[in-house]
RNA sequence: GCGAUCGUAGCUCAGUUGGUUAGAGCGCUGGUUUGUGGUACCAGAGGUCGCGGGUUCGGAUCCCGUCGAUCGCCCCA
């Protein structure tokens, strides 16, 4: 007899299940639950885009980075031939839809979703295949106060998440087109000039993609890292300008951050502002939220030129800052001692729900240690239904204000 | 792709230098109290010791391989 092997889970997706000890799934709606009322505050739309798209929308953003176009993305044929992607970021799709579906007429248009994402990577701590996040943009607006505008966003809600302590935003600008290639010149003849006291996967990197280099683990290489040359001796006099209003902004806001010079994006569309917020909690992903300006995106993609700004965040890495909570009471359990009485445990569940109460019936199992079984559920009445001489025979315990409403429903229901 | 650690009941874990029918707690099922009662007592169900091979009289235990998980490296849109 050969045995039905279950099938298992995909490496790197997980299942959450609420009301556990480690309450991740409730945790994980939290964020979700959060975000959603602070990006109205702030004015964003809800969009919605699918979850694959036709594979160049992704090739197109990602295009200098080809080893995580070929090697990290989830791409399949359908059955046309055509290839399609599952989304491993938002921008993309979200840029694609600004283009196709006539959303510059909203210009400049302030957008938020959250939703799953998917990425072929070797799991590890806060990094899953099937991940989730939440994702803000600014599209159309090219001025300093859209970046504090999103900055302020994504700050306000790590703060209404209560994960704001421990959490620091770190800043930096990586200028205009010209301050940038200016500054990559100047790190890449640094690096070139040390090349013997870099690691392997540096010299790899300076070959690559040499800004990378500025953040690695390597102790050498931090070294030489350290003596490297700052984007502040390249960035033009507009993009010091823009970077001051910045951080001007956030000061009136009220945003604290830190400088982090070093910080910097890995494609070439991005401009100006880049930012994360980033924790020590995390094991070795330290980024909570992460985003910049990419001023060069849609008009890769096609699209006119357009300035834009945006974040995003990991759901589960922000789920994992907050504290698991409490046990959830529910406000009233009823325990069904003689099944001759089912019907009337029946109308007082209805009569409970019905008055706005969340109930819960024990009528399964040895009649006698129902009481028992329902007391074990957090509930702030334990109702029993039991016959006594061939009548009915009510009990409810609990004390306080929500115990004497269920009482008086579940007596009205009998 | 690479490395380290770990895989024993539904869950959390014991299992001593290899030695009879592999254990506990929780959970689950049933029973005991003729009781207005939550924490008691008794019993039961539930295990290919991840899988395959090897060494041995004998392997959950030692060796090799393999699969899986965790954490880290690489990568990080």
């Amino acid at each position: 007899m050969s045995r039905i092997q279950t099938p298992r889970p995909i490496r790197g997706t997980q299942d959450m299940l609420g009301g556990t000890p480690d309450n991740l799934a409730d945790r994980f709606a939290h964020v979700v639950d959060v975000f959603e009322r602070v990006r109205k505050l702030y004015g964003f739309r809800r969009a919605e885009v699918p979850v694959f798209e036709a594979t160049a929308v992704f090739a197109r953003s990602l295009g200098e980075s080809t080893d995580v176009v070929s090697k990290e993305m989830y791409t399949f044929e359908d059955r046309g031939g055509d290839s399609v992607t599952l989304r491993p970021e938002f921008t993309a799709g979200i840029a694609r839809a600004y283009i196709t579906e006539g959303w510059q007429q909203y210009a400049p248009l302030k957008v938020a979703t959250h939703g799953p994402l998917f990425r072929y990577e070797r799991p590890q701590k806060g990094r899953y295949r099937q991940f989730h996040q939440i994702d803000a943009e600014v599209i159309g607006a090219g001025e300093p106060l859209a970046d504090v505008e999103l900055l302020c966003f994504a700050d306000h809600l790590l703060r209404e998440l209560g994960v704001a302590e421990g959490v620091t935003l770190t800043l930096n600008t990586l200028g205009d087109a010209a301050s940038r290639d200016a500054w990559r010149d100047a790190l890449v003849a640094h690096f070139e000039a040390h090349r013997e006291a870099l690691s392997e996967d540096s010299v790899e990197r300076l070959a690559r993609n040499p800004l990378r280099i500025l953040d690695s683990k390597d102790a050498g290489d931090q070294a030489v890292v350290a003596t490297a040359p700052g984007i502040d001796d390249y960035l033009t006099d507009e993009a010091a300008d823009f970077f001051e209003k910045v951080t001007d902004g956030l000061a009136a806001a009220g945003v604290a951050w830190t400088r982090n010079a070093r910080l910097v994006r890995g494609l070439d569309y991005y401009r100006h502002t880049a930012f994360e917020f980033i924790t020590d909690r995390l094991g070795a992903q330290g980024t909570v939220l992460g985003g910049g300006r990419y001023d060069g995106l849609i008009e890769n993609m096609g699209g006119p030129a357009t300035p834009a700004v945006g974040w995003a965040a990991g759901i589960e890495r922000l789920a994992m800052l907050l504290d698991a909570g409490g046990e959830h009471r529910i406000d009233a359990v009823i325990a069904l001692e003689d099944d001759a009485q089912v019907a009337r445990a029946l109308a007082s569940l209805r009569a409970l729900r019905e008055a706005g109460l969340s109930a819960e019936l024990v009528a399964s199992g040895s009649p006698r240690k129902r009481f028992d079984k329902a007391a074990k559920i957090p509930a702030h009445a334990l109702v029993s239904i039991g016959q006594r001489d061939g009548a009915p025979h009510l009990n409810v315990r609990g004390e306080g204000e929500i115990a004497a409403r269920v009482e008086a429903a579940v007596r009205q229901a009998g």
